[in-house]
DNA sequence: CGAACTTTTGACAAGCATCAACACGTGTGG
DNA sequence: CCACACGTGTTGATGCTTGTCAAAAGTTCG
């Protein structure tokens, strides 16, 4: 199969960002057997408690990670973008311990976890990087912790936005200064530990000082210095490439 | 070397807890070359921002990861006792995004990264029991995010003693219903983004309602049901083996 | 054009933070 | 052996950030 017209090559994308592979290697990931599928917002892909058989791979659009408390409360855990591959915990864990739920229409790839273990076992640079991987993965949930344990409304908003802005220009997916926020305040507020009502309070003081205007579900960011010292954000943690000089 | 007179053997009865290996692989494991060192509480064992060679693992005592906000704000992210992994991330990621502290005198081994990564690429199950173990603390990371996120004062608390209590359990350090709990208030707080005051108060409130007594760095849980449902505490993400039962 | 979702606004309450002081235990040195 | 410093735990008074409840206004889509 040539390399560019598997479905998959948003994945390999994403993996050869961090992790240097061999074309055979490549090619063998670009192999992996796979369903594709188009997915509704708001749909899930994966249910706490599931027992799954496929590991998900976001092809286009986005999604999160959530778990719900006994009282109901929802916490976003995280957000992906196109070429994450989601859920590969279940693989060799037991059972989901969370949820994976479509933000917007998606494309996505359900892989055999057989395959993928197979291809760890087979090449050991294809183990590295997908252990990579979730090692990113994990620093983005230290983040997280600090970010809903640490900081405040304002600055916790702020994080979040900066953090989907970085990821997406990491990944091509848009052109600063204008990025997708697929989240509304509701979302916003599960993923940052806060009441809807406060985010859109939050959200307001921040368009008036001049950091962001929202339309839609895109945001434009008018002062990106200031937004990122407001957050605290710094973008080691996402391990990611620095980008070329401006 | 005799296999249980390996001074890592603690790791390697953590891994084999979840992950099964052959003896050939255990060997391998308790072959690697590593330096033993006494720290006192409180001491670095790796610092954020350092670019570390040594991957640490925890032999005895207790340790905790922490990140510190551009505010100055301490955020402790996991908690790690006997047989853990410390760090591994840092093997394969470029910098240290997080400090690794000491909570109690602890004995520990510094194993360079580049001998376990040859072990994993040698040892396709060493590689998955590897990435397993990374996995489960990503399990762990997002449950914390869950407990700071979308949990009050007296659950946060509680889920935190619950985990620690569980997993002492699961390692064999402690017989119930009395465990080490080798934190200050200031650490709790830390941990779960409270203030020192406001766990202090909380920790009355659950003695008083006969949740559980302290006495130095250790605590007696008097209702563990009660403690488990104030928590909001469910042990599947900590994918251990269930308890027999009793 | 109406139903369902999302954003916005207001009034009010509560949980937790902050500041400051004091109590208690432990180890250290004079 | 006592005096002292230091870390930790405890208490009180006060205020701010954020949550809660309720309703209205705007938006999207069939």
């Amino acid at each position: 199969m040539p390399a560019d017209s598997s479905a998959l090559a948003p994945v390999v994308a994403k993996l050869t960002r961090r992790s240097p592979l061999d074309p055979v290697e490549i090619d063998a990931l670009l192999a992996l057997p796979h369903r594709l599928m188009d997915k509704d917002a708001a749909s899930y892909l994966v249910r706490e408690g599931d027992r799954a058989l496929d590991c998900v791979a976001l092809l286009s659009g986005f999604a999160h990670r959530s778990k719900t408390t006994g009282a109901g409360g929802r916490q976003i855990l995280s957000i992906h973008l196109r070429g994450d591959l989601l859920d590969l915990q279940n693989g060799l864990l037991a059972r989901a311990d969370h949820s994976v739920q479509a933000l917007s229409a998606v494309k996505v790839a359900f892989i055999p976890y057989r395959a993928i273990l197979d291809l760890a076992a087979a090449y050991p640079a294809i183990a590295r990087a997908l252990w990579r991987d979730t090692l990113v993965d994990g620093s983005i949930f230290r983040e997280w912790i600090v970010n809903v344990g640490r900081r405040d409304a304002r600055q916790r908003i702020s994080h979040l936005l900066c953090e989907l802005a970085v990821r997406q220009e990491a990944a091509g997916l848009c052109q600063a200064p204008r990025y997708e926020w697929p989240m509304t305040q509701e979302q916003i507020g599960d993923a940052t530990g806060l009441t809807p009502v406060h985010v859109n309070r939050t959200l307001q003081g921040m368009r008036s000082r001049g950091l962001l205007s929202t339309d839609k579900r895109s945001v434009t960011i008018t002062n990106w210095p200031k937004l990122q010292a407001e957050g605290d954000f710094n973008r080691a943690y996402l391990h990611e490439p620095e980008p070329l000089a401006p």
